[in-house]
DNA sequence: AAAATACTGAAGTTTGTACTTGACAATCAG
DNA sequence: CTGATTGTCAAGTACAAACTTCAGTATTTT
């Protein structure tokens, strides 16, 4: 059964610079937590918690394995975003046309 | 000359439960401050510094005709959302090729 | 076994921002 | 003109969350 996964927590997560960051840096591969901390600047610890979030809201996976805990992207969460934009798009997309109409018609 | 969207202001609105229940109304119909301050239960005062943020970030626009403010979507922001995400997603397309190619070739 | 590496957990600090209050401005209705 | 409606401005409050420190655990290296 797959995780459902809350928009409101994928758009919490993505409204962080640093989360940004990290996302960034995963999209070109996966990285050791401390190789995510160096270079950006700020501690292992902090680090950890962004990564909480961002598991929770399925943006990323981690995994440890030995004492390194390597973390990738969960494409879940973004897949979401996508279907969630989608949505509202095809509703404007509606309202657009409705309004053409209006306008037609006079 | 078209208003440069800046993807990172655009999710840092987003980020915010209230201004997402903003849009949602919004997406519905146009709105007073008021008609949107009401049903959330929040001060006018509180849903202007919202707008000023969702027109900063191209999702909302506003309008002030006599002394009523009437609020509307923007559709500038979800599109640049909307093409953040699809470049994302076709890097990751080619990530995971490659990594098919990978698999394939063992 | 000792030292180095990679991370975790609990706790505290600090800063940003969501929200309010209260006074004011402008518009509209009677 | 008066009073009611709609919104704005300047300031202040409060709380969440981003981040740090420091002490500890588990793993790997020498």
């Amino acid at each position: 059964m797959k995780k459902k996964i809350d928009i409101g927590q994928v758009l919490d997560a993505l409204g962080d610079p640093t989360r940004r960051a990290i996302l960034e840096r995963l999209s070109e591969r996966p990285h050791s937590v401390s190789g995510l901390a160096t270079p950006l600047g700020v501690t292992l610890t902090a680090i950890g918690q962004h990564l909480q979030v961002l598991e929770e809201s399925g943006l990323a996976r981690t995994e440890k394995v030995g004492r390194v805990r390597t973390c990738s992207l969960d494409f879940a969460g973004l897949a979401a975003l996508e279907k969630w934009i989608q949505e509202r798009r095809s509703l404007w997309d509606k309202k657009l046309d409705q309004l053409g109409k209006l306008l037609d018609e006079e």
